[in-house]
DNA sequence: GGCTAAGCGGACCGGGCGGTCAACTTTGTA
DNA sequence: TACAAAGTTGACCGCCCGGTCCGCTTAGCC
């Protein structure tokens, strides 16, 4: 199915060069970025990128394929966690703070092209689903919220530091602190919301 | 020291259109809006938007001036309501609600040249921050936010809710009262949060 | 009604963007 | 080492954007 053609060595170097730069100017200037900005910082011609992704889109596909693969990894091992409400506090936080400017970026659908884009979002969201559910069931967050709402709440706190000259960098994880204590179930209010990494480790 | 050039009638009723198409293009399209296509939905040439205003930043402004100024009077009456959490609550609701695409505009500072708009930002500012203060001291809100954290969050729910495709028109609403939720002090969580308008009424 | 200045508008300009292409270089194999 | 295929490159294209300009229209005063 997935016909991966083998890569000359050079062009194997290039390729990963452009995705680790890819990776970093999106996430600093979101879709803002610029083809030729990403080809410099890579070290190559434009044109190559062209050649390694027919469009722009295509390789901003590649980076967030990236990301979202890694975050259900992420997300599946949490899921045996034993502190529903903590394992959940760690993925939004690991999501919120590893996506600086491409947070909603599994949002947007791609016109049925990168099939395998939309089944990785998609299995994503179904780990997702369930890691909101275990966390309700144990009652550390409200029964009237679902996964989309997660999502798209754990975003809010990189999208909207993004607007101020130069934050501390802990300020999104502070946001994040309060949205979290906002999906409490009401009276469930402990203090300090607990260190990242906690659970997995 | 503001010398109002007095408008010809047509002028001044193109610019009344102008500013109208733009505060709806901008809502809708947030910066990314053209100024051929706001023209166009003023039903004038390209040409007349430049002559009202010198750059697409001077309109924009114009635009913002309006808001700000319109959020500062409510603020102002906010002041004086009894319930100053609840206060702050329909403060944040209806900034939220009317700026849509627009939503950190007060924090972009003009490069000194439209000193009215920084002037009135920084009013509207320190109204915000006295809400912010009669909420802390009420009980209302935690006491280690300030009143940028309010700002910021407050634009929260509807940058996040313009990613999803057809959102429901109150979503940004549920959002808004969990981050709200998450601002108040431990223990303290009433149910419902009031309905809009109830505290000027 | 006639005159003048204010206002109007769309063709036009320069710049940056995503994307193409044909000439050139490199790789890997026999 | 010779050579074909694979890969690279930067000049180039068309498009859209913010902004300019100048010939035309119109409002308002005598």
């Amino acid at each position: 199915m997935t016909e991966e053609r083998v890569l000359r060595a050079d062009a194997a170097r290039n390729r990963a060069a452009l995705l680790a730069a890819a990776t970093e100017e999106f996430a600093e200037r979101g879709l803002e970025a610029s083809v030729a900005d990403i080809a410099r910082r890579a070290g190559i011609g434009k044109g190559t990128v062209f050649r390694h992704f027919p469009t722009k889109d295509d390789l901003l596909a590649a980076v967030v394929l990236d990301r979202i693969e890694a975050l259900s990894a992420l997300a599946g091992s949490l899921l045996g966690a034993a502190d529903a409400g903590a394992a959940l506090l760690e993925f939004m936080d690991a999501a919120a703070g590893r996506q600086q400017q491409l947070d909603l970026s599994f949002l947007r659908e791609s016109g049925a092209v990168n099939a395998r884009l939309d089944e990785a979002r998609a299995s994503l969201f179904e780990s997702i689903v369930a890691l909101v559910e275990r966390a309700k069931t144990a009652g550390a967050v409200r029964a009237d919220v679902d996964g989309m709402d997660v999502i798209l709440l754990m975003c809010a706190p990189n999208h909207v530091v993004s607007f101020v000259p130069d934050p501390s960098p802990e300020l999104w994880r502070r946001y994040l602190g309060i949205i979290f204590d906002g999906l409490r179930p009401e009276g469930a209010r402990p203090l300090p919301h607990p260190a990242p990494g906690a659970v997995t480790a």
